[in-house]
RNA sequence: GCAGGGGUGGCAGAGCCUGGCCAAAUGCGACGGGCUUAGGACCCGUUUCCAUAGUGGAUGCGAGAGUUCAAAUCUCUCCCCCUGCACCA
């Protein structure tokens, strides 16, 4: 049994000790690996070996072809969910304990993290160890966290460089809003997590007949203003009578909704009025200028919109269900006629009344509410992708198309206003209780990512740095083009504050952008007072500009490290690799494209981005509500390092999820055995002459190196795995089996294997290299190269004939068994003659039967005309045979102990002119006749 | 809805770009056999159907149509699944 702990700590010290990891300047070209800083609110799972690890694949693979390899590693502290885990802490929040104690944090320590920074660096502490014992390359000694002082110092550098390009811009924003904290909240500020989904709405304004004041009704369908025949109202609720800021004239709001309109438009009530008082009033349609009613609504809510309806009883279902109850109830509804104002592709549901249609479709012939819901939003479905516009001035354009432009139309003549609402299917809730609504932020800083010029050099940015996997690079594209503002700061949060609304703080994912530039000085400024890290300080240390003596001077920064500095900057951030996670492509990945290009000069762009997938448990995605999370130290303890990233890391490719299960991690751990075991052997074994099987243990050696080259270059990191560790198990049995024992060839083999497999088994790869005899480090150590001389097909193909002719054989005997013959006792093996051979490349190369025959001697035509019938039936398939008859005989005949001992039964091997057999004339090449008796 | 990625054998998952050597790698599972006191591990075989002293045939890679001597692979249409959609890391 390997004893993986002892090995891992072995050699993770010999390498602290030999500060083989530790990034420093040389004459030898850089590599520059960075993985998306974890953050800091809670240790990590086994999922994260992903990122990271695979981030770990690639500078250990680097390091071996001889580049100077860097691997830094910072923590990101910064926003809003340290703080909202803190306060979750304070109010004795059992979910959030029982997620800390699946991570076997001890209540002591909850007890303490109420304090945002205490949580922070309990963290990064957690981590970094988990890190340790993962066996990464890191270069700990520029560690840093995102709210360290000297680390905003570049932020706020960024952000002036943003401004003064014109990238900054102020404007309103709507955003989820809790009222009782006075907060913008998002997704982890909420019950049960939910991401308050905001959409817009309009609100069309309805004259009244006689008075100065107006309905206002909210609508998703601005499109069907023409249809309107007239407004709902609920009678039972109350309203009022106000103004709205920036609109001209009075305006009825229910009371209800008032309440949340109010945080996106000032409004002052006048007086209140009764819904029943509205019902005696006449509005103007503002498109049509008919006169219409003010009914009594069924299902209008009052805190909904505005508490008032526009009812189109022809495209919806529930108006026209009402005004259905309402004749039925008595009222005169003789006025209202549905207009109609689109239509439908034929085969698609239409008719006079389009509602209706879809009120029989779905059962709703009484006011069933579910079942006019369900109608509701299948015509509503239905039109948007098919509906043909019908009315004046918009025929025949697409209802999609149509609505943003009657909207926008409305809008500007001021008929109508936008207002924002929730859309999520039930109300959203703050965590601490009240009712989530929809503010309208004014004042907010965005980032313009939508800026046309910027988004050209993005562009660059992407089409000159690799892309893995490549096919990711559409996900780029399309994100490159999509992203428009960001907002760039918030009222609360850790992290660096925004230098023009200093009593705010820079959105967490902004600051995170072009971080990985402060690992090249992180070590050298570590105790530099931050006042003095100025722009100008950055100006030359990240782009050249000025010189290091006057810098040093004005700054008060010692000379040597300002130079220091800018050396390192220069020669670390020139050739980098960056790595994510797939869902970071719309943001992160993005943003850090954008502010490079506004940023740095092209030697400092970004050279690639390899994006990776996430983790399954037992075909589940692993989350902590379903407590399926496996700790990443956990796991290590219990499956050994290696074994663990052998599985996670190496289980699937980029960009898919990798499968992670107990029985995946054994199946590599019995392979890691075998090598181990014949690791041990080798030295019973003796250096000799080559014979086949060497060639071909050769051979596939040399194929392996090339073909786990290539995939490790593209980082293909499955394919290089089960290159490397189960075909190369059965191989060497495959060696031992057919007679293989020479010293030599098993330890080149070995010594092949064990290299490759450094990246990814880093402690295996060391423990066998030192067992193969050799006192270096396989960290340290060159990366194989194939010698393709040595890949041969003829030694390949010799063993495949092999295992041909015993599944054959074996085939054949048993089903002589079964039909009650006896026991094989012998077997004879036939070997096609040449004229077979040459007739097959005959008629491969001419793809002519006739040709083919004529080129054969006259005596052998006859019986030439009959195989040729039998190869045709496969003219387009037909290859050359690599191998003449000798050596198909010799292959065989050396090898009948092999044959006789998987066959069970005693084996002669014959050539098929010189045999007997009446079965020899079966032969072709490659796949002798067999004569059983 | 928009954008991106997918749909392959009992399961997982390659192959698809660059069509033929693909009834489809590899791993797991299931079944039969060997080994063993027994289990585990290990080894051999089977695992779409039919035929069979073997090398064959049929069906087949979400559904349908097409291109081609030839399609899992190329084209078109449709169906389904996953992920992201913003101020949140």
């Amino acid at each position: 049994m390997i004893d993986y702990k002892a090995i891992e700590s072995k050699w993770q010290k010999a390498w602290a000790d030999a500060k083989i990891f530790e990034g420093e300047i040389s004459n030898k070209k850089q590599y520059m690996v960075t993985a998306a800083f974890p953050y800091v609110n809670g240790p990590q799972h086994i999922g994260h070996l992903r990122t990271y690890g695979t981030a770990d694949v690639l500078a250990r693979y680097k390091r071996m072809h001889g580049l100077n390899v860097l691997y830094p590693m910072a923590f990101h502290a910064t926003g809003t969910p340290v703080l909202a885990f803190a306060k979750r802490i304070r109010n004795g929040d059992e979910e959030l304990k029982k997620e800390l104690r699946m991570f076997h944090i001890p209540d002591e320590e909850i007890a303490k993290m109420t304090d945002p920074l205490y949580i922070a660096n309990y963290f990064v502490g957690e981590i970094e160890k988990g890190m340790h014992l993962a066996g990464y390359s890191i270069d700990w000694r520029r560690k840093f966290v995102s709210i360290d002082a000297n680390f905003s110092k570049l932020i706020e550098w960024q952000f002036d460089i943003l401004n003064k390009k014109g990238y900054l811009i102020k404007g309103k924003h709507a955003v989820g809003w809790c009222p009782n904290e006075n907060n913008a909240v998002g997704m982890h500020d909420t019950k049960h997590d939910v991401e308050p989904e905001i959409e817009t709405e309009t609100a069309v304004k309805f004259k009244v007949d006689g008075e100065d004041a107006y309905l206002i009704c909210a609508t998703y369908r601005p499109e069907t203003i023409s249809g309107v025949t007239n407004l709902f109202v609920n009678q039972d609720s109350r309203y009022a009578l106000c103004r709205i800021a920036g609109q001209e004239g009075k305006y009825y709001v229910s009371k209800g909704s008032i309440q949340t309109l109010l945080f996106q438009m000032q409004i002052d009530e006048e007086r209140e009025v009764h819904g029943n008082d509205l019902l005696a009033k006449k509005c103007i349609n503002p498109v049509t200028k008919a006169v219409i009613p003010v009914l009594p609504g069924f299902s209008v809510k009052d805190d909904v919109g505005t508490g008032l309806v526009m009812s189109v009883p022809a495209h919806a279902p529930f108006d026209y269900a009402a005004i259905e109850k309402l004749e039925m109830e008595g009222y005169d509804t003789s006025s209202i006629v549905p207009i109609k104002v689109l239509s439908m592709p034929p085969g698609k549901i239409g008719g006079d009344i389009p509602a209706l249609e879809y009120i029989k479709m779905a059962g709703a012939l009484s006011y069933d509410e579910n079942a006019l819901e369900e109608a509701t939003k299948l015509e509503y479905k239905d039109e948007f992708h098919f509906g043909i516009m019908d009315v004046e001035g918009f025929r025949g354009m697409k209802v999609a198309d149509a609505k943003e432009k009657i909207k926008g139309d409305l809008i500007k003549s001021g008929d109508a206003i936008e207002i924002y609402e929730l859309a999520n299917e039930s109300q959203v809730y703050c965590r601490c209780g009240s009712k989530v609504v929809v503010k309208m932020v004014d004042g907010q800083w965005f980032i313009n990512y939508g800026d046309a010029g910027w988004k050209k050099l993005a562009k660059e940015v992407l089409s000159g740095a690799n892309v893995l996997p490549e096919k990711s690079r559409s996900a780029f594209l399309s994100a490159l083009d999509w992203i428009n503002l960001r907002a760039a700061e918030r009222a609360q949060g850790l992290g660096t504050r925004f230098p023009y609304e200093k009593s705010h703080i820079i959105e967490s994912l902004s600051d995170s952008t072009i971080y990985m530039s402060f690992y090249t000085i992180s070590n050298l400024i570590r105790d530099v007072d931050p006042e003095k890290l100025t722009g100008e300080f950055f100006d030359y240390v990240m782009l050249g500009r000025g010189d290091a003596e006057s810098v040093s001077k004005s700054t008060g920064v010692d000379f040597g490290v300002v130079r220091k500095c800018r050396d390192s900057f220069s020669y670390w951030y020139t050739n980098t690799s960056r790595h994510s996670a797939p869902e970071l492509i719309f943001n992160h990945l993005t943003m850090y494209m954008f502010n490079h290009a506004a940023i740095f000069s092209k030697d400092s762009w970004p050279k690639q981005i390899v994006v990776n997938g996430t983790v399954l448990s037992e075909g589940e995605k692993m989350s902590k509500s379903l407590g399926n999370i496996v700790p990443l130290t956990d796991g290590l303890e219990k499956y050994g390092v290696d074994p663990l990233r052998f599985t996670v890391v190496a289980g699937a490719d980029l960009f898919s999820d990798s499968e992670f299960s107990d029985k995946a991690v054994n199946g590599v751990k019995e392979r890691f055995e075998y090598l181990f075991e014949v690791t041990g052997k080798l030295e019973k074994l003796e250096a000799k002459e080559l014979t086949h099987m060497d060639y071909w243990l050769y051979s596939k050696l040399n194929r392996k190196i090339r073909d786990v080259t290539g995939a490790m270059e593209k980082l293909e990191l499955r394919n290089a795995s089960t290159n490397l560790l189960y075909s190369t198990v059965i191989e060497l049995k495959r060696y031992f089996a057919r007679g293989g024992s020479n010293a030599i060839t098993v330890r080149d083999y070995l010594s092949g294997i064990t290299l490759m497999m450094q990246p990814i088994a880093p402690h295996i790869s060391e423990e066998l290299w030192h067992r193969l005899g050799n006192d270096t480090f396989s960290s340290t150590e060159k990366w194989p190269s194939a010698d393709i001389s040595m890949i041969s097909e003829k030694a390949e193909e010799g063993e495949e004939i092999l295992d041909s002719v015993i599944a054959d054989a074996k085939q054949i005997i048993g089903l002589m068994e079964k039909k009650g013959e006896k026991k094989a006792r012998s077997i004879r093996i036939i070997v096609a003659e040449d004229w077979k051979r040459d007739l097959q490349g005959a008629m491969a190369r001419e793809k002519d039967m006739k040709k083919a025959i004529e080129s054969l001697p006259d005596n052998l035509k006859e019986k030439g005309a009959k195989y040729a019938a039998l190869l045709s039936k496969h003219m387009n398939e037909l290859k050359e045979v690599p191998m003449v008859q000798e050596e198909e005989f010799l292959l065989l005949s050396e090898s009948t102990v092999f044959l006789e001992e998987n066959i069970g039964a005693k084996v002669e091997v014959e050539k098929e002119g010189e045999s007997k057999s009446q079965r020899a004339g079966r032969a072709m090449p490659l796949k002798p006749s067999m004569d059983v008796s």
